[in-house]
DNA sequence: GAACTATTGCGTTAATATGACACAATATAA
DNA sequence: TTATATTGTGTCATATTAACGCAATAGTTC
């Protein structure tokens, strides 16, 4: 009960003063993707009023970099240090902001409505996505009464305001991405095997691959490591494990794969 | 004279009234790229105090989507109807923004500066590039004061704040872009040789191509209609001219030139 | 523990794309 | 008329990609 009291204060603050921290009027939003179960999974947030999923987001305080409002989300709801992070788009439609929720709360605490409140007025959202190992996240509940939810990305649904139109956005620009960055790295634990890298591109791109050509083609990006080991106990052949080449792998990230034109 | 005074009355409300009228502490900044003379050129604006140079940027009104206030802008600098434009990356560091400039105005204007006038407040801004056809630009000085040139994209300095920055990501997403989009439509004229779509791709690659691998290339991607004509008077053989074949264009603009994967 | 099965590692071949270059055609200039 | 630089077209060797074969093997079944 006093956790909730001080939580709700917190959000107290926030809806009545947050304009004194906070950028006005900008906020940015995370695609956070994870992989497991050969299925692509996006963090969705439940929230409070109705049976609506919302993209984790958050403000910019007035003296910090994008970027870095953006890893603050990110830490907050998953912990995870290894996060690969990057803005793609700006969604900034005249309608997109969804003054009702902030609304609500106000009629919560009895307050009458601020026509002039900073959350009531028109916000142009920075789309940024991630890419992180599922397995080393844990789901935190920075606030109580939101849950926290990894979702199929296939069976998306009751998105609220342009959420939907942001992952679809996001999964785009990551597929193009694919062409020409490294992007297991981040998706997938440290050590990985073929099939499993296959799956996770094939998850993506929403396609069928050749099992043996897209093993020779991701070696010849020369940023695996092979190891002794083998990835036993699935009922067949073991696969050998991989990981990446730390080194080569950076280098990728910075000129991409190919050398384009 | 009389213009003038209705120029200074214009940018008199803008500074101490605009925050009534745009979104706060959010702006667009263009990087409008034209192609003459085997050159790539970028239009920017010399501003009023000192020898320096800036992206042709605007505010976002209330409510008004942000790629219109970036095609405003375009509207307002060339005149030009057929434009290539997209927001390609977010520039928001905390010490990006330079208030002096501002506060000049305020000095010219005698008045106090108002600390908490909302332009000499931190401001994000959304890059958007254009591609737009110099033969068609009819350079417009809106405001009477700043002068609009086309600069060498190889011979840039003095850009303010982070406008250097802002080109060169611009630069680099071109590249990128160039590999899967179709580009030169508008950067070229209605009709244009071969040689002249492969001067524009060195001169955007910064690299010499050899000139029939890059005929056939092109060709290959069956976006082009030679005509019957031929551009004479270049002192040797004439090239065949080239248009753009409009439904094939569209449709490689959505969907990429190659399969990718 | 031998046979079975699904999967993996490693390889081959044909088709396609790319890179490097040769040669004839031609619009202007000399 | 000839010279010259540039364009149109084609060739060939090489690299890359797509499609497929076969042996090896971890676990399962009997």
């Amino acid at each position: 009960m006093a956790k909730s009291i001080q939580i709700s204060g917190r959000k107290k603050i926030l809806l009545e003063k947050g304009d004194k921290i906070y950028q006005p009027g900008i906020s940015v939003d995370c695609v956070i993707l994870g992989f497991h179960e050969n299925e692509l999974k996006v963090l969705l947030l439940k929230v409070e009023q109705g049976n609506q999923w919302a993209l984790p987001g958050g403000f910019i305080k007035k003296n910090e970099p994008i970027e870095n409002a953006a890893y603050r989300v990110l830490q907050e709801r998953t912990g995870v240090q290894n996060i690969f992070l990057q803005q793609f788009n700006v969604f900034g439609a005249p309608d997109r902001s969804d003054a009702s929720i902030h609304q609500n709360r106000f009629l919560e605490y009895g307050i009458k409505i601020p026509k002039d409140n900073w959350l009531l007025q028109r916000f142009i959202t920075i789309g940024f996505y991630a890419l992180i190992d599922f397995s080393e996240v844990n789901l935190k509940d920075v606030v109580s009464d939101e849950t926290a939810e990894w979702m199929d990305m296939n069976k998306l649904s009751n998105l609220m305001m342009d959420h939907a139109e942001i992952v679809k956005k996001a999964l785009e620009t990551l597929r193009t991405q694919l062409a020409y960055l490294p992007i297991g790295k981040n998706l997938l634990p440290k050590k990985f095997t073929m099939p499993e890298l296959q799956k996770l591109y094939e998850t993506i791109l929403n396609e069928k691959l050749d099992r043996r050509n897209f093993q020779r083609k991701l070696l010849s990006f020369g940023i695996l490591n092979r190891l002794t080991e083998t990835k036993k106990g699935g009922a067949h052949k073991a696969a050998y494990l991989y990981t990446f080449n730390e080194k080569k792998y950076q280098k990728a990230l910075k000129e991409g794969l190919y050398g384009s034109w």
